[in-house]
DNA sequence: AATACTTTTGCAACAAAGTTGCATTCTTAA
DNA sequence: TTAAGAATGCAACTTTGTTGCAAAAGTATT
C-alpha cells in the first residue's frame, strides 16, 4: 500500500492508505459517498475529495461514467500505476439489480472506426444489466 | 414540435415546447445547466429537471454518461419516440478541447462478449478526443 | 364556449454534493 | 532535528437536485 504510493510520488498518510485499503478490500467499484460512509468519522469529506482527485490524476484509480449521477472509482491496474497515465481498455459492467459496478477486467473494449476528422483520446463502455451474482 | 408531444401522450405546455425547441436547436447534447442558461429567466429550474424527467422517461430524449459529473441528453431518434423506449445504439462522442459532446448516429456500437452469467440490458460508449470541428 | 377534471407549474424549503481559502498539522529530505 | 513543502480540517459557500403543496394551465366533455 506505501509502495503504491511512494511510487506515485505521494507522500504516505493516513487518510491515503486509508483510502487505498478501502479499494483494496472492495469488489466493487465506490463512489465517493461509499468511502464517505466507510471513514467520514475518521477523515473529513474535503480530503476524501481531494485524494480522489489526486489518485486520479496520478493514476492509481480511474472513473467510471454512468447516467444516474454518480462516478464511481476503482483501482488501476499495475501499467496506469507505473506510467502514471490510463491504460484501462476494459469493459464496466453495473447490475441494475445490486447496484454494484464491476470492472470487467477480461473483457477489452472493441475497436470503433470514428468519422473522418475525429482523434479518440480515450473510450468508455459501460453495460448495464443483471450480474452473475444476481442471476 | 407538438406533434412530439401529443405522440408521447403528453399534454402540451409552453415550457415543454421552448425545452424540445431548444433541443432541436441544437447540433450538441445538452446538460441540464445548458438548458437552464437559456431559459431560467422564463421557467423554473424545478420545471426544467421535471421536463428532462419525462422526456427521458418518453424516449424523446437519452441521456449520455460522463466522468465529468455532468449527465447530457440528446433527441432520440424516431423509433425511440414512437415505441416509447430507447433504441439508442450510437457511439457517442465526447470533444476535449471545444467540451461538446455529440451523437454519432453513424457509428454503432460493437458488439461485446460478456462473460457467462451476466445480462446485457442496456450499453454505452462514449469517446473522448478532438472532434472534426477542432481538428 | 363553459365546465369539471387532471396535469403541470412555481414557489419555498430543504438536502445533498462539491469547492475554496486559510490556518494547523503532518511528511519528507537534508 | 529541523526547515520547507505538502496534506488536512474547518468553515463558509456555491451548485445541484428533491419534495410538498397551492395556483395555474391544459384536456376532454357537454
Amino acid at each position: 500500500m506505501e509502495d503504491i504510493l511512494k511510487n506515485s510520488a505521494l507522500s504516505v498518510t493516513a487518510s491515503r492508505k486509508r483510502i487505498l485499503e478501502i479499494f483494496l478490500a472492495s469488489d466493487n467499484a465506490l463512489a465517493h459517498q461509499d468511502i464517505e460512509t466507510k471513514c467520514a468519522d475518521q477523515y473529513d469529506r474535503v480530503t476524501i475529495y481531494r485524494t480522489l482527485q489526486t489518485f486520479l490524476e496520478k493514476g492509481i484509480i480511474h472513473n467510471i461514467p454512468s447516467t444516474d449521477n454518480m462516478i464511481r472509482y476503482a483501482l488501476c491496474n499495475e501499467a496506469c500505476i507505473t506510467t502514471g497515465h490510463h491504460h484501462d481498455n476494459h469493459v464496466h459492467f453495473k447490475c441494475d439489480d445490486c447496484g454494484k459496478t464491476v470492472c470487467l477486467d477480461d473483457v477489452n473494449i472493441p475497436a470503433v472506426n470514428l468519422p473522418k476528422g475525429y482523434t479518440m483520446k480515450e473510450i468508455n463502455m459501460v453495460v448495464n444489466g443483471i450480474c452473475k451474482s444476481c442471476k
